[in-house]
DNA sequence: GTCTATATTCAGATAGAC
DNA sequence: GTCTATCTGAATATAGAC
């Protein structure tokens, strides 16, 4: 029984690029009946308007956007593991998916209703909470500076995002090729990694 | 003579809110017009169509974006210092224009032929450029840790930045009302500087 | 289920009166 | 310069044959 790829998989999987490149409002269906390799009609019989079909890949998407994180945090690896492990795990995923963040956060720009029906199956408050704990006790602990915790998870948010937010505009303004914005997204583990821990240290220590 | 604002000035300033929140696939012409207060014909005997309009809206806008760092980066202040104003600069502009930094990235994401339009006048190079050579000195003559400029610049601009572009999923993670987050943002310069400052000093001077 | 052909809707643009 | 009314084209959606 080998597993061929029905229609309707076929279909979203081609929505999915569409939007994600081009966001709801530029994204067409002719394309995505195009990238699909089928004709229009047939979108709209598997799936009613463009609407619903948007609503089934954002669903994935931004559940697929929350990380994986929250396991992490609830491990019980040393705090500056889980540090190190939920930047690693992020940047990897992006590396494989560079236009999800630009998604998810665009569209729920655009359109915060839809954002709301994703805010109940989404753990983004979860993850705040438990790592917002964590931060205050490995300050008490006197393993990290003094360090507001929403601060700090934006700003590891930002380290880690960012880039793949702007790559447009970074390729242009360091001057880089496809190949070459790659690259130094590989080396972006490390240099966020130690980037963040040296932030976090406290003067004399150093915290393994 | 009191300065009278122009038909084609109060026109611009509606196309821009419209175009900032929505994007330019979004946007409606409609929507700019009743903004204006004014009727959809008249659009049209100014800018003859949505592109010239959105075109004239986003070099302004991209011009603005790109920050008067330059200037900072070219001073003779002490290296630390020019961080310091960089930083406060940019989240002071991103504070007064919020969706600033979601429209132009993301309109670079969805029209790469507009951009290159940008290049031209843009000074990102410059700024890149300039503030490697900076990072290098600066290393050089031990005052910081070794890191590479592309890398810290990402860093920099992620952690300004990424609270801007990821305003509404933030507010849902992190329970905030638009108050609450406005002064999540007012605290953010302190956290910002002293967390990059702190990332960047070697282990036992402190550089001022 | 899949297609071609067609209807509908909507947004951008124009004509022409004032 | 500004308006109302209208055209045109494009994009979504449907009808109906196979």
């Amino acid at each position: 029984m080998t597993a061929t790829i029905s229609t309707e998989d076929v279909i979203v999987d081609a929505a999915r690029r569409v939007f994600m490149q081009k966001g709801f409002a530029a994204a067409r269906m002719c394309d995505i009946a195009q990238t699909a390799g089928i004709n229009q009609a047939l979108l709209h019989y598997y799936f009613r308007s463009k609407d619903k079909l948007f609503s089934i890949v954002f669903e994935k998407e931004s559940i697929n956007f929350r990380s994986d994180v929250l396991q992490i945090l609830n491990s019980d690896l040393p705090f500056f593991q889980k540090l190190r492990l939920m930047i690693r795990k992020d940047l990897e995923k992006f590396r494989s998916a560079p236009f999800l963040p630009m998604f998810v956060l665009n569209e729920m720009h655009n359109n915060p209703e839809r954002m709301m029906h994703i805010a109940s199956t989404s753990q983004h408050d979860l993850i705040f909470k438990k790592f917002s704990t964590l931060v205050e006790q490995e300050y008490k602990a006197g393993n990290i500076r003094k360090v507001c915790p929403a601060q700090l998870l934006l700003s590891i948010m930002g380290i880690t995002m960012f880039p793949y937010l702007a790559e447009p505009m970074i390729k242009m303004s360091m001057g880089l090729n496809g190949e070459a914005f790659e690259k130094l997204m590989e080396e972006r583990e490390e240099h966020a990694i130690s980037f963040i821990e040296q932030a976090l240290l406290v003067d004399q220590s150093v915290a393994v």
